[in-house]
DNA sequence: AATTATTTGTGCGTATGTATC
DNA sequence: AGATACATACGCACAAATAAT
């Protein structure tokens, strides 16, 4: 187990490369000329050349005859290179996805980077993979990340420690990881949860029910707003009537069809997660003949297609969306060139009024004013 | 202009690097031993060892201690990295883009694949930066490509000759080149423009109009089939009522309203490249105060949510998106492994009938039967 | 402005070790 | 066991660029 076997010039050179990571050397400072270190480490200078060359071609050293061999930038690297931003989604929606990353791609493009799109698909493993393989290329020159099951202890934490290290930018949208200090651009998903639970008390509601998902930020956000709104209002937040939904379930929400029915029966409005939520739930009620918005009252968040087309329209929180991918890309580009740009941004919420929801304070139909 | 002040490990690592390229020397094969190489090119071994450095550095040689030094077989080289394919598409949509996107990323990532997406926008330019891009990563095994303005011809062609030339397999899916032999997964885009227009000539239409997309193969290939359709109706299909839009007048179709109103005037039925396409033409119809399918009746291309929801739904035939995706995925996975594989697949069409379409064999309204 | 010392780049010769065939 | 081939390491000499004097 010790190093007899390892050859000279392998020792010099993780030794040099150890000043470096450990900023004994800095990045642009003149390292010690060959000479010296062959009266150092008591070797030719063969084989000194010989180690700083394999440091050379790591692209940490960089020699300049007559000069000295100085320690990289890492920044001069990255902007000499075909510049190349690195975007991290959960997994492909058919509304927010391609709007958001029509955005990201737009400004992006007509910047002049080139765009690689991943996805975690919601499993903190392949982001731990995502990440890998951006490490592993050196010309990532920045990264917007969409945080993935941002709700759980994430094990990527090296992996991100790592980017900071080499200080490439890191942008996350939609949600983010609270245990680390990076900028992100999102809706406002806290007061959006807060403002669709005091519309439905203002429609004379106080039986609110409630549909989050539970493994992402923006499902806990969403729910955090709710409970806010339903203690101001006096009314129980921490009931049956919360259920709580994982990226599985959406999927296969009808499984869970007659869990939902029975948990919401007493209820007389719902706030649901996002509008595929929304629809699903209409469908399943559907089945049991239970009318939306006669029997029950649904608001939503996202305001995509699903909430515009399709039987009874969504009244729903919009999601920027597009917007949301341009201005992540433009404050991530702002944040290359000045690191010390905060390029954190939150969209107000607003509201698409439409037929989901009953005003049960007057006592027949009707709806606005 | 000569070759005075080039070094002389400069020079041996450039006539190796050509014996490798020109294939001279071909993977797998050892090339001349260093001591060879000294008498070759009266040198000493170190400046040999200076020049095949080099090319081991470039990963285009690999030397074994005692048996000698050989080029690199560039395949074994692809297998041992982080397994990458690009996709390249044209633009992002919200119905056939996200669908087929996820089909392809479902594929890959199951068989430990990462996945870039890059966008042209359909334009030839920014394919070519992307096709550099690529070029410049060397650890791509594999790409799935859109055609870009595939009617028009093309500038990056040399690219395209460079990727083949380092055996990097490549899928076409939706559209293709018919200047370089690749594989391409599609829909059948003839067969269903000629089904779409049998279709509405069944209902009795005989003065039928087209919308074509011009920049791009599909367009053309839906069109060839109306014209197939047409002529063995005998009704003419060379007249004003074949429109060509190309992908600017689709985002901006209102521009064009009373272009298309005027041009379908006397038609019975139109043929729509795909559903975006008659949704938008609905809607500039609804303007005019003609009723589809009563005034004008509708088939189009795609069948995606534009055709499901909204008010009149619409009859249309299938793109396979999420299949499609799949398809191209697992055939280029297979064609990394066997080079020699035929990964060409064409879907078949179905028709997917809804209410745009009115039978005017029957003097009265209904549909089918 | 010219000189000098320093530093890296190029190239040769030699010796020994070790893996492969 | 021996021949061959690559790996490591030392020595020296000179060229070319740079920085300091």
């Amino acid at each position: 187990m010790n190093k007899e076997n390892v050859p000279e010039y392998i020792k010099v050179s993780d030794w040099l490369r150890y000043q470096v990571t450990s900023h004994k050397l800095i990045p642009g400072q003149k390292i010690y000329s060959e000479n010296e270190l062959c009266r150092m480490f008591c070797l030719s200078r063969q084989t000194i050349r010989h180690s700083i060359n394999i440091l050379i071609n790591e692209e940490i050293l960089e020699s300049h005859r007559g000069s000295g061999t100085y320690v990289c930038d890492p920044e001069k690297i990255r902007r000499m290179r075909c510049a190349h931003i690195a975007v991290i989604t959960t997994y492909v929606d058919t509304y927010i996805f391609p709007n958001t990353i029509r955005g990201i791609e737009d400004v992006l493009s007509k910047n002049g980077y080139t765009v690689q799109i991943s996805f975690t698909n919601n499993e903190p493993e392949r982001e731990g993979h995502v990440l890998e393989d951006i490490l592993k290329r050196h010309d990532v020159s920045g990264i917007i990340i969409e945080a993935t099951k941002s709700s759980l202890p994430n094990m990527n934490r090296p992996l991100f420690r790592e980017l900071q290290r080499r200080n490439i930018p890191l942008i996350f949208i939609n949600s983010y990881y609270s245990w680390i200090k990076a900028p992100h651009v999102t809706m406002n998903d806290a007061r959006a949860g807060y403002r669709a639970t005091k519309y439905l008390i203002s429609k004379g509601h106080r039986i609110i029910g409630g549909i989050f998902k539970a493994d992402d930020g923006q499902g806990n956000k969403r729910y955090s707003g709710y409970c806010r709104a339903m203690s101001e209002a006096g009314l129980a937040y921490d009931t049956p009537h919360v259920i709580w939904i994982d990226t599985e379930d959406v999927r296969h929400i009808e499984d869970i069809g007659s869990k939902l029915k029975e948990r919401l029966r007493d209820c007389t409005g719902v706030l649901c997660y996002n509008d595929e939520v929304a629809r699903a739930l209409i469908r399943i009620l559907d089945e049991f003949g239970i009318k939306v918005p006669d029997d029950l009252s649904i608001v939503s968040i996202d305001n995509s297609d699903l909430a515009k087309y399709g039987g009874i329209k969504l009244t729903s929180f919009p999601h920027p969306m597009e917007k949301l991918g341009e201005t992540a890309a433009t404050n991530l580009i702002r944040l290359i060139h000045d690191p010390g740009f905060d390029a954190s941004y939150e969209f107000d919420e607003s509201i698409i009024e439409r037929e989901s929801v009953k005003d049960i304070n007057k006592p027949s139909s009707g709806a606005h004013r």
